[in-house]
DNA sequence: ACGACTTTGTTCCTGCGTTCACAAACGGCT
DNA sequence: AGCCGTTTGTGAACGCAGGAACAAAGTCGT
């Protein structure tokens, strides 16, 4: 009934010991910046360099980096290159992706055409709309198959993530479809909770979210601003117990 | 140096007491199925039933509430309209918000057009791009601007959020920017970590990052499958110790 | 009007994640 | 070759978040 997926550990179970899954987002990033070191030609770098250009304390990135049995040369910090080739081992970013974008309005446009799938390894190969007017447009060079489809060419195409950008309406159906075609990862653009299988792993991104929470640190740091009026008049000027 | 922000706790300093930065973006969620609800005409609703639809724990979600000196009624549950106002006041919803879209590519203009925005009270009321054949041309009814005024706009349309989709190289200049003209929140598209004063809040969505995370539970879950021939070819079949 | 049931609000506790601090290891220099 | 400074990797402590369990409170039925 209880559904613990979120922010806990991921157990094991496999070639790695138990990776925390607050590691695994830091990994990617630093991943990020050493490849743009790399570019630069850098060739070696220290825990504390590398944190702080991922911005976190390097306490933590020694600690995250020690989940891949890192490979670090004491008194001399990081091979970026090495280290590179080891953290994309342990993303599994080694093994063959395939991406699908369900739902082609602006967001799902913006995300077929976006060059940091392709670029980091995860290109785009299938792409869906409901919308007859769009079924065989090319987008970003690739033509919009019908939602329909999406249990057949899914599995012709080895799609192993997909995409929902759809209205929230018809996202658990586009959802219930790409399962069937055999896709395990989702990434959902649509405001809704979706209702998976166990074996299936769902990760929300709720833009309209992230601007909340912003609102809420700016209204935190203003102080006031509350709008009188609003209240139904019964409660007492303070009505939440300050302090906890 | 270290900088400490990201999974931090909100250390409170008004209104409200500390609110856990967890609790705040499960606030966002519990608004978004609550005014769902009430569209639906659903007037009462109790733990169980929002926690289920929201995805969390039913202690959760009534603790989440209890941070915002819920009133709900013993023996029936949460009058939705009530709760709703409150978690709104809490999120500093109440206030005025303007958002701003810098980097009109193919992201920008669909977060421009982005539906859920205004939808939730975020209306874009700011375009601007640093291509010359942009300027002037209208997106989703607002006409773009040079980043060169973003200070001076920002300013006069009392923008409070800035959403930065340029190319990462771009970023930290925009963000400068965005500072100078008064913005504090800053919803960050580009995959780098921006340098701010500590008055100012950044959010960094990486997409990119989220698909890696999704890759890494699918190679997780499959077991095997590296694929032969990457490697360097110098070490041995298991390189990484199994267990710690 | 009273009892029983339902549901909230809260308290305690367990577990994870982050940080501090230190010992082991490695390169460079004399 | 041996010493020293630097940096990694890890063990321990701290703090926060999540979950279970329970008492207070209020409603519904009789």
């Amino acid at each position: 009934m209880s559904d613990p997926r979120g922010t806990a550990t991921v157990q094991d179970n496999g070639r790695f010991g138990a990776v925390p899954e607050a590691t695994v987002s830091r990994l990617a990033v630093y991943l990020r910046v050493l490849t743009s070191m790399i570019e630069q030609g850098v060739t070696t770098m220290s825990s504390e360099e590398l944190a702080t250009a991922a911005g976190v304390n390097s306490a933590t990135l020694r600690k995250d980096l020690s989940y891949v049995g890192s490979y670090g040369t004491r008194g001399v910090g990081y091979d970026t290159a090495r280290l590179v080739e080891h953290i994309e081992r342990l993303l599994g970013l080694d093994q063959h992706h395939s991406v699908a974008v369900v739902g082609i309005g602006n967001l799902g446009h913006a995300l077929a055409n976006y060059p940091g799938f392709p670029d980091r390894g995860f290109p785009v190969t299938a792409l869906f709309d409901v919308d007859e007017d769009l079924i065989g447009v090319p987008v970003g060079g690739l033509p919009v198959d019908h939602v329909d489809s999406i249990p057949t060419v899914c599995a012709e195409r080895e799609v192993t993530i997909g995409v929902i950008c759809t209205p929230a309406a018809a996202a658990q159906s586009v959802c219930d479809l790409l399962v069937a075609g055999g896709v395990r990862c989702i990434l959902n653009f649509a405001p809704v909770v979706l209702q998976v299988p166990d074996d299936v792993e769902v990760r929300r991104v709720d833009l309209a979210v992230e601007l909340q929470i912003l609102s809420f640190h700016q209204a935190r740091r203003c102080g006031g601003g509350t709008v009188p009026g609003v209240r139904s008049g019964a409660e007492p000027v303070n009505p939440i117990p300050v302090g906890r």
